[in-house]
DNA sequence: AAAGTATTGTGAAATAATTAACAAATGTCG
DNA sequence: CGACATTTGTTAATTATTTCACAATACTTT
């Protein structure tokens, strides 16, 4: 067994160059300078990783567990911008646009995360244009999804936007039809712009329908086909 | 005055450097490379600069003009993803994140536009660090501002996010407070999620409350702290 | 186990916004 | 100049969703 000591010396990002495709742009020398910009840290479900209006010191990178992108609108309520799970970097728009963060990162499950340091970061960007690119895809794909998913939150309604959010978990997120549902009642709300009151009660709806089964937080999609319907048809 | 021809042989990138700030960052070599890869077009107001579900051959350097950038939804109806105004690049995020335009460009005014060929533009962006980095600072503030906006629109009420709308219009697109409206009732609904209808009631209960001034196309706002606070109330 | 806190369920009343259908005004083109 | 298409205004009826108030359940903490 290693001691904490060897744990600690041993190179760290080096370990991401196969989970993550800007990292493995990265030669050796530039995988040392990042690890010496970095510092691993585990967080509980709850916690916030990034802290909205706080200084930007540094961007994220999250190697494991589900995260979510939240901000408190005018009428102060925060709304879940984005569900995602690592490995991912996040915070990046904000160090490149200002000097606040305009938004929170909290963990929804246990998360395993290393916190960069934006000037060593940013010294690898303006270096190896490789990295560049690949952070520029990663930016790009944020921004599409989010312009296809705003424009569905603005269309479509509950039942169906709902309906999206449950096919995001059982495709995307968990790549299997039975899951535990990360979000509360009044995250889940959140995230599709609506009340915990009518999350309850479109959820009913579905369960009656027999598109889904819930027990708690454990949700069995068990009709997929018409919850794609449902999700298509506005 | 000029002959055509020579007109046509001068280069035109080096006109933008004192317009745009990415585009200055570039050397006189790589100037020359990008105008190589550059077409100069006039567009007049309706006609589409990029179409949604069209092949990403170029990517577009608005010189000057009033755009939108839109998109087709779930219920077939339009939604204003964004109005701006040249000196700006439009279309990189679907360049960088797949093979096909997720969403339509227009012109609103006329508007002048250069095609830039993609794969010039992802030379200049891997050879030259301080490009990229400007590019993806433009792209952080583009998903920073939408994330803003999409909150804002979830949340506030109609009323406030049209003041929202013509606060946008005075403040940043035209920086003065009376100004012609590029967008028709019907756009201007598609731009703040709403019906042309509720645009036509909303702007009379303006102007009834003495807060604008319409006539037709031309609107003048006369009470902005007025409508700042119905902007600010939600 | 008890007490307290956070989360979820439920139904009726209230409301913001949409829909639909028609009228008026404006712009465009031969 | 007149005809046609597009854009805008207006109203009442309809609808999806929220709000509110209260009950029940699940989780923590001591």
């Amino acid at each position: 067994m290693q001691t904490l000591k060897e744990e600690y010396k041993k190179c760290q990002c080096k370990d991401c160059v196969n989970i993550s495709v800007p990292v493995s742009v990265l030669t050796d020398q530039e995988l040392d300078l990042l690890c010496i910009s970095t510092t691993k840290v585990t967080f509980q479900r709850g916690e916030k990783i990034i802290k909205q209006d706080s200084f930007c010191q540094n961007i994220v990178f999250i190697k494991s567990g589900i995260y979510k992108i939240h901000q408190t609108g005018p009428i102060n309520r925060d709304e879940i911008l984005k569900v995602d799970k690592g490995p991912q970097f996040v915070g990046i728009p904000d160090a490149f646009a200002g000097k606040v963060h305009t938004y929170s990162v909290s963990a929804l499950t246990e998360t395993i995360a290393c916190m960069i340091d934006f000037q060593g970061f940013r010294d690898l960007i303006e270096k190896n244009g490789k990295f560049s690119t690949e952070i520029l895809k990663t930016m790009s794909r944020t921004l599409i999804e989010h312009y296809g998913n705003c424009v569905n939150k603005i269309q479509k309604q509950l039942t169906a936007f709902l309906a999206d959010s449950l096919l995001y978990f059982t495709d995307h997120i968990y790549e299997r039809d039975e899951f535990e549902m990360p979000l509360t009642r009044k995250e889940w709300g959140e995230f599709i712009g609506t009340t915990r009151e009518s999350v309850t009660k479109i959820v009913h709806a579905l369960i009656e329908s027999e598109i889904i089964e819930v027990n708690g937080r454990n949700i069995r999609v068990i009709n997929k086909d018409l919850l794609q319907k449902i999700s298509n048809t506005g």
